[in-house]
DNA sequence: GAGTTTGAAACT
DNA sequence: CAGTTTCAAACTC
């Protein structure tokens, strides 16, 4: 992925980390205004995310500002699964498509001006949409669907309605009330989609579009994307019409673009016009897959990715080859987001206003930018959400100046806040001073979390050591991850006391909060105020919810560091919390590594030692600073290094599988060297071991498997035995100690003394080297080596009983 | 418990 | 990226 630059990474949202990636790529103005847009369906290798959380929903809200009276939005949705697609434009034309199953979604309003240019180009590599001229996205569109399509085109073209109608087997129902389109019966859950229209009503290229539609027929074809049939509108002009170049995008396989191929699933791409300065320059979208950002180089111009929140108007034209990839988001569905500024040049020019809102599974992530264009809004409706709670935020924006809306009520206290990270073996307690509270309080969304509520905690962190650089972002937000099973999350502020949790340079950490090992301290952002965030072990995060008070004011970190050292409860390895914790991490033994490489279990689990044989430790709070530094060099040399190696593998897969794959080479996988085997899981198909033997269907590793479920069973067993043996040597001692002690005399096992313990041992080894010479099963030998301790401890309370009585009768 | 084996991590 | 070295855990005796 492509690094973030500085300025560009001013502008972005903090919350664009750990979603889909979205990327608006600008091609120079050098050739004419237009529009490329690269529908890829790339591979489906879904990008190692700092969770395995699957993704079901999606919610995508896109709003652009198109001042201008020319406005072209395309959208293709793929493997949308509950989704909501908001779309909005400034052209006062905001829509809002809710949609639920695995539609396939085409949105493209056609151009509405003549003057418009739009060639599909296609090549092995790819298909590129190029739109030249300004186009209008008015009402009323036309509405077709076909296999889990839907086509608007706001000029009723019967022709590529019945085409598509014919073309498709599923029925819809397109209704429009009022400004709101009713799309029934879409895709497979009969989910509505609704096109809901501003109620102004105002809709700048109705008129002109039905001219439009007279003049320029629009033309759709239908491609197949990954086997689904998609829509592409060939548009044509008669401006200038420009070739597009044909990009060079890789993993791109679309084949056809006018025929019905198979292919990989498609992503989902939104291009969308917006309102700039270099108008005429022909933009190139780069498809990104899976947070992959591909570029597709013009022949002659440079590949130009520009955020979401970057002020188009302004700066487009001055950056090249600058990409950001935002938020790769692990999971299968992919979504791409491309924005294409456009603008006429005689048009007068507006501040661009670009705020997107994207909601991605549980998230939704909003930017903005400040905007002095018409106002837009933004309808978000979920309306297929499962298991996702009403959602919590809609953030608009698109009016002059910040308006967001629908910021999540923060239940939580000002001071502190806790993000879980779902999947992340960290909590992170951002911490703030308290002339922030009352701001941060309402901007940041730390009640995200479902297991641990946020405690109040008194944080001071003007001593908290910053180690972190972050460079301080224009707008500042969170991002809060939630599991699959709470509440969809919005979190969204203007707040300039908030901070970027992103490196604005290629910090070798990535705006990851999973690479981000516990203790990690933010720092906060110069002229940003006191506001920090520290990474935390989960297990912190629990003790200071146990301990409401906790004043963070050490300038290492975290005070009495050592006393709340110790095992961070943390899933390991893809093990869930429940596992690690009922098994106890083991101490390590590193001598020469100063537990500050990933040779240390400990470091490599972002766990603090703490009851370890290591000589020369560093992983722990006094040695913050040498620790962070280590941290950032593993870091650096991988991004992932602190992520669990066992992930979830591929659709069809098994659920658990290494994220590497193991290299063995004389263990043959059956043995604690290998990863793979270890984690108990099965050697896949990026291992590259030598006489792996750890497969499902190798006999030695059944062999091994049922040698430990024996071995299991056994233990078992042997706990079972002792603690049937403790009780009723519990039991023996409550029934015979009242008639020892009424009459004033020693308990029973007062008379275990060293000498009658040595025989007993003597006789439990005896009792086993019988049983071993008889070669007696080991069952066997344990009942009697059982059977042996309970005579001796009958014995030894005979005698107890036998010496009071003696006892007695010589006092008598 | 010492020594050996092993493979990941680190290094070149 | 490949080969080598380092390292600590796993394993054996």
């Amino acid at each position: 992925m492509d690094v973030v630059s500085p300025e560009l990474n001013s502008l972005l949202p903090d919350e664009i980390m750990d979603t889909e990636a979205i990327v608006m790529e600008d091609v120079p103005a050098s050739q004419p205004d237009g529009t490329a847009v690269q529908s890829e369906s790339g591979d489906d290798v879904p990008i190692p995310m700092e969770t395995d959380t699957p993704v079901v929903s999606e919610n995508l809200s896109f709003c652009s500002d198109a001042s201008s009276t020319e406005h072209t939005q395309a959208l293709t949705t793929s493997t949308i699964t509950d989704s909501m697609l908001s779309i909005s434009s400034e052209s006062q034309l905001p829509l809002t498509l809710s949609s639920a199953s695995s539609s396939l979604l085409t949105l493209k309003p056609t151009l509405a001006t003549s003057t418009a240019t739009t060639k599909t180009t296609d090549s092995v590599t790819g298909t590129s949409v190029t739109t030249s001229g300004l186009q209008r996205l008015s009402a009323p569109f036309t509405i077709s669907a076909a296999n889990h399509q839907i086509i608007l085109n706001k000029v009723a073209s019967s022709q590529a309605i019945e085409a598509a109608k014919s073309a498709s087997s599923s029925t819809q129902a397109v209704k429009q009330e009022g400004q709101k389109f009713l799309v029934r019966t879409i895709g497979k859950s009969g989910q509505p989609i609704v096109f809901q229209l501003p109620s102004t009503g105002s809709k700048p290229g109705v008129g002109q579009a039905s001219g439009d539609a007279k003049s320029q027929a629009p033309q759709f074809k239908v491609v197949t994307i990954g086997g689904r049939t998609e829509l592409k509108p060939v548009i044509g002009s008669t401006a200038s019409q420009v070739p597009t170049p044909t990009p060079q995008v890789k993993t791109v396989q679309i084949t056809n673009k006018t025929q019905v191929s198979s292919a990989t699933p498609i992503k989902f791409i939104i291009a969308n016009t917006v309102n700039s300065k270099g108008l005429t320059a022909q933009r190139s979208v780069s498809p990104v897959i899976a947070g992959r950002v591909l570029t597709q180089n013009p022949p002659v111009l440079p590949p130009r990715t520009i955020t979401l929140s970057e002020p188009l108007n302004t700066s487009i034209q001055s950056m090249s080859s600058k990409k950001i990839a935002i938020s790769p988001l692990k999971t299968p569905t992919k979504l791409t987001v491309v924005s294409v500024a456009s603008q006429i040049p005689t048009s007068t020019q507006k501040p661009m206003t670009l705020p997107v809102n994207v909601a991605l599974g549980q998230q939704i992530l909003t930017v903005q930018q400040p905007t002095t264009a018409s106002p837009a809004k933004v309808v978000s409706s979920q309306s297929t959400a499962q298991n996702i709670k009403p959602l919590q935020s809609v953030a608009v924006g698109g009016v002059s100046g910040s308006q967001f809306k629908t910021i999540i009520p923060l239940a939580t206290q000002p001071n502190v806040q806790q993000i879980q990270v779902p999947g992340s073996r960290f909590h992170y307690v951002r911490l703030v001073t308290a002339t922030t509270g009352s701001s941060t309080g309402q901007t940041s969304g730390p009640s995200t979390s479902s297991i641990q509520p946020a405690k109040p905690m008194v944080v001071n962190t003007g001593a908290v050591r910053m180690s972190v650089p972050i460079v301080q972002a224009q707008t500042m937000k969170q991002v809060v991850r939630k599991p699959l099973t709470s509440t969809a999350q919005v979190v969204t502020t203007s707040h300039p006391q908030q901070r970027l949790i992103m490196p604005a340079t290629p910090l070798p950490i990535q705006p990851n909060f999973t690479n981000l090992p516990p203790g990690t301290v933010f720092a906060p952002a110069p002229g940003g105020g006191n506001v920090g965030y520290a990474v935390v072990p989960a297990q912190y995060v629990t003790q200071f919810q146990q301990s409401p008070y906790v004043t963070l004011a050490s300038s290492s970190g975290f005070p009495a560091c050592s006393g709340i050292q110790s095992q961070a409860r943390l899933p390991l390895n893809g093990l869930s919390t429940a596992e690690t914790t009922s098994r106890p991490r083991k101490p390590c033994n590193c001598t020469k590594s100063q537990c500050l490489k990933l040779y240390c279990d400990c470091f490599a689990n972002g766990e603090f030692c703490n009851n370890c044989n290591c000589n020369n430790c560093f992983n722990n709070l006094e040695h913050e600073t040498e620790r962070l530094k280590a941290i950032k060099t593993c870091l650096d040399r991988n991004p992932e290094a602190f992520k669990p190696k066992i992930g979830k593998g591929k659709d069809g897969e098994s659920d658990r599988r290494h994220s590497k794959g193991c290299n063995c080479k004389r263990s043959g996988c059956l043995k604690n060297y290998c990863e793979c085997y270890e984690a108990k899981i099965m050697c896949s198909s990026i291992c590259k071991c030598i006489g792996c033997k750890n497969f499902e269907e190798s006999p030695e590793r059944k062999t091994l498997m049922h040698l430990a479920d024996a071995a299991e069973v056994r233990v078992q067993q042997q706990t079972a035995a002792k603690t049937k043996l403790s009780s009723q040597i519990s039991d023996l001692l409550m029934r015979t100690a009242p008639v020892i002690s009424s009459g004033g005399g020693r308990l029973p096992y007062t008379f275990v003394t060293k000498e009658v313990l040595e025989a007993t041992c003597e006789c439990l080894i005896e009792q086993a080297k019988q049983a071993e010479l008889s070669h007696q099963p080991q069952a066997q030998a344990e009942r009697l080596i059982l059977e042996e301790f309970g005579h001796c401890l009958m014995r030894i309370i005979s005698s107890a009983g036998k010496a009071k009585t003696d006892c007695a009768s010589i006092n008598c």
